[in-house]
DNA sequence: ATATCCCTCCTCTTTTTCAGTGATTTTATT
DNA sequence: AATAAAATCACTGAAAAAGAGGAGGGATAT
């Protein structure tokens, strides 16, 4: 029986890459594509494929969200997730979500079939740029932030003060002040311009 | 005569998804692809195609680095910009490097080939979306920062403060405190949180 | 029930940034 | 050689953030 596949990616230019990649595998079946988040949830009510190809980068939602929505709903269904981007950040988030791969948008045929064999038998597939990228930065695991911190974090970095921020979130300035200590502590940074941009790198906001 | 076309993405999957699209073309002769700035140079010392489409995201030069250096070097070949990035700061900066286009990596065939015929005639072609970006925020230019501005940008958002900065670059902290506030002007912002975050927004460090 | 995490609030001191003005010297550019 | 742009330095005062420490209440999970 051939494998299922669907992809959700908003580029036309990677999906024609893939079906051209994909055509001439026998094993693979074909079941189309959706550029949204929207558009994959839909097609899922009707059909599920083996195995999903997730960009994480979509205009309606975050793939990293809509991994997680997808795997509650459809746990048959493996997850692999595609992207440009080789950072420990995304690839972390991805597979916390339930994700079973992840694979660049710079994969070979070779590779992406390699990567639907493994996850097919319930293994996890990473490419060698990625699974090098995860050890290089085994130590620096991306810290996990509170509702409220979030929430911190995105005024700070919109260039609001203590005071602002506590006025918009009707709190006291002592405790956006301790947030705010929380938050340079987590990501071990001295002060907001290191702490703004590690979140940006890291696209926490 | 058929137009000469060369791609420089370091993507195997859009590399083959242009190919796909472009395969039945009949008027279009592909040249082959680069995968890197370096590749693609080497390349240029042989052969000049008609048009190149650039990611500006390379592994080793910026696309739009890239794009001012075959300008120069090379006048005779248009180029057409080519990104995920539908940001009026990318396509602003690779238009001012002597690019005749930009086009999104979810264009579809017709779009790809209006923009070929476009750039042939010594015509500026920026799809639908990119256009709308561009007139979007017509207002909000993104500021051109100055050799020294770039390099105490990067220290602020290293987290390095004015007194570390000026040791570093062996100047005052005096000049370091302009250098921050022409900074703070140029990008309308009141902290240096909101400088960090519009400064990795626009990818400027 | 008790331990843990999150959110909340407080004081005090030191350091850094922000705002406003003004000015001199280099370095390009025409 | 003239002009413009960039880089350099300085002073003052106000505002904000960083550093250190302590503390209580509420939710939740084991």
């Amino acid at each position: 029986m051939a494998t299922k596949i669907f992809i959700v990616d908003d580029h036309y230019m990677v999906i024609e890459g893939i079906r051209s990649i994909l055509q001439e595998e026998k094993s693979i079946e074909w079941m189309g594509h959706a550029s949204t988040a929207a558009s994959c949830l839909a097609f899922l009510q009707k059909q599920q494929p083996d195995i999903i190809l997730m960009d994480i980068n979509l205009p309606d939602m975050s793939g990293i969200d809509l991994c997680k929505e997808v795997r509650e709903k459809y746990p048959s269904t493996f997850i692999v997730g595609l992207s440009t981007f080789n950072q420990q950040s995304f690839i972390q988030r991805m597979m916390e979500n339930g994700a079973s791969g992840y694979v660049l948008k710079n994969a070979t045929q070779e590779e992406l079939m390699e990567a639907f064999q493994t996850v097919l038998k319930g293994k996890v597939y990473l490419s060698d740029d990625v699974s090098q990228t995860l050890r290089k930065n085994a130590d620096a695991q991306i810290p996990v932030l509170t509702r409220r911190e979030k929430e911190v974090l995105e005024l700070i970095a919109e260039g609001l003060t203590n005071i602002e921020i506590a006025s918009r979130l009707f709190i006291s300035t002592t405790t956006v002040d301790t947030h705010r200590k929380n938050l340079l502590a987590k990501f071990d940074v001295r002060n907001t311009a290191a702490l703004v941009k590690y979140a940006m790198l890291h696209k926490l906001i």
